[in-house]
DNA sequence: CTGAAAGCGCTTACAG
DNA sequence: CTGAAAGCGCTTACAG
């Protein structure tokens, strides 16, 4: 079965053009008389004509398309971003080529696959990548950047949250309130997130004389659910819980709930994201509002500058704590 | 800025052989003698090189894309099926060209770009597409599938839970228990999905002589917060509520919560779907469970299929109810 | 403003 | 098994 495509060629035939002609018509900025414009575009029109992004792409080296590989598709934060993405880049004339990773680290293979499509720019979330990748990729020019992530080894593009700042914002907060007896559940140790904001939480409460407990999360609801259930029958109550993200705090809060735990009163809760559940009345979660949007328009910003090739950029951002009923 | 690809040309060049050579090494199925696969391999490999899938696109016709359009990247669902399909697809060597559609319809706009990257079909998930759409990527001989949607008068494949089966064997359940004052939330209205589990649901019951009231949503856990809120406001307390989908049932049980309905005693719920958070224990909801991973794998076979272009197919996968806390 | 021509990096008959 | 050559559908100097 061959696929009947349309080319330019045809269209030239049709309008009684050149070849050329018709490409300068499917090209914004090409001079053409606008007499030759309309013969064109009607022929075109008439023979369901539109030009193949592949041979554009293979002349011109713009392919327009970025790579863009998750892990965590749990997390409902970053489908947020990615719709994000998907529709700021759209805006710009870029396409997403889409990989979910489902090992730790992202894949020779995956990267690869990139590559063969010549993809402008890659954008990494939440999935690791080693450094060998990275100096492959920078062998071949491709510009990565690290969104929410941040690794001073890997000489790559990075926008993230100031997550130390902000988490030493909240350990603020937690302090005006005069808490003593905090606990901070962990996301994955392995990530520059819940890294920087056990750090900005503790060393801040660290300085005022106070001590955090540590208990070891991995990002994912029913980890920090099954934790806090045990915290509890092990007869430990704390004041307040910081949990690393949105859904570990949201793990912590069902499982004070089921043991009928007062929220606030007994024990407050705080997360990091601002996911969209945590503003549902059932939740009303206290938390950290990333500014996605921004992050999202600083990665495109790197995207879009010209000598993204030469340095590399780590841009932090501020975002804000809101207060909702996990909180006195 | 020059980006310094490295060709086929010069992978020959070093390894002392033709480009055609090269060439043949990287296609599978090809005959090279052993010999002088490893002289190119090793060539490739001190330059560096890979394949450009665009030329070999334009002069295949293959490019191993397939476009997948979603709208709804608020239910989580959806995410869940993206992550299936990107890795599924890419056990079969294809990727997936990512568009989140803001629009309720999918646009012109949209669909030309996924031509021009010549996608080898398009998968649309939640989104509409409108009959002149589905007429010209016909015309264009790219096979459309519906996922989890199903259009009459759209001449395209799909592949869905059979909707109508299951909401039947809902009301089969909800009537076995005796129940009498039943309420159904709709989803969006011009969705086959809301429509075709309201109306398995709604004439199962009818046939044994017991009335539903709707109550018209539109797919959010906020309008299905607010919707049941009104209702018990207004004096309202059914015995059982069926939600078109998982978040419509956890926003009514969020509301019923807040005005302390006890949950399944006083008013049962039913969700549909299964995404992961029916099962964190704070909400324990009983719902169908679709079958995605088949669903998904029957996308897939049609997409593999030769005569995919030919004959649109329709298929109906069943799933089965999942019993949780939210009923008894 | 427009056309003829070269070339992007590949695959694939066609010979040998 | 291997090479020379044509061609996929475009863009873009180069002339005119």
């Amino acid at each position: 079965m061959v696929k009947k495509v349309v080319s330019a060629m045809q269209v030239a035939k049709l309008a009684n053009v050149s070849q050329s002609t018709v490409s300068r018509v499917f090209t914004p900025g090409a001079s053409v008389s606008e007499k030759t414009r309309k013969k064109v575009l009607e022929a075109a029109e008439k023979l369901n004509y539109y030009p193949n992004a592949l041979a554009r792409g293979l002349i011109t080296k713009k392919t327009n398309i970025v790579g863009l590989a998750m892990k965590d598709i749990q997390n409902p934060f970053y489908h947020e971003v990615l719709g994000l993405f998907s529709k700021k880049l759209r805006e710009k004339g870029y396409f997403v080529l889409f990989v979910y990773t489902e090992n730790e680290e992202i894949q020779q293979d995956e990267i690869n696959h990139f590559l063969e499509y010549n993809v402008e720019a890659i954008i990494v979330t939440d999935a690791l990548l080693s450094s060998n990748l990275v100096e492959q990729l920078r062998k071949n020019d491709i510009p990565v950047i690290l969104f929410n992530r941040y690794e001073k080894s890997l000489q790559c593009n990075s926008v993230s949250s100031d997550n130390v700042y902000a988490a030493r914002k909240i350990a603020d907060y937690v302090y005006q309130k005069g808490y003593k007896d905090i606990f901070f559940i962990t996301g994955k140790t392995n990530t520059s997130t819940s890294r920087d904001r056990q750090k900005g939480f503790t060393e801040f409460l660290k300085g005022k004389g106070v001590n955090v407990t540590i208990l070891e999360g991995d990002y994912t609801y029913e980890k920090s659910f099954c934790l806090t259930k045990q915290m509890l029958e092990d007869g430990y109550k704390p004041e307040v819980i910081f949990g690393a993200n949105d859904i570990t705090a949201l793990g912590a809060m069902d499982a004070l709930k089921e043991k009928n735990v007062r929220i606030p009163e007994e024990t407050a809760i705080i997360g990091f994201d601002d996911i969209r559940m945590s503003s549902w009345p059932n939740y009303a979660l206290s938390t950290w509002v990333q500014p996605v949007e921004e992050m999202v328009d600083e990665v495109i910003n790197i995207l879009l500058s010209s000598d993204k090739r030469e340095k590399q950029r780590t841009i932090k951002l501020k975002g804000h704590f809101i207060h909702r009923k996990t909180t006195i």
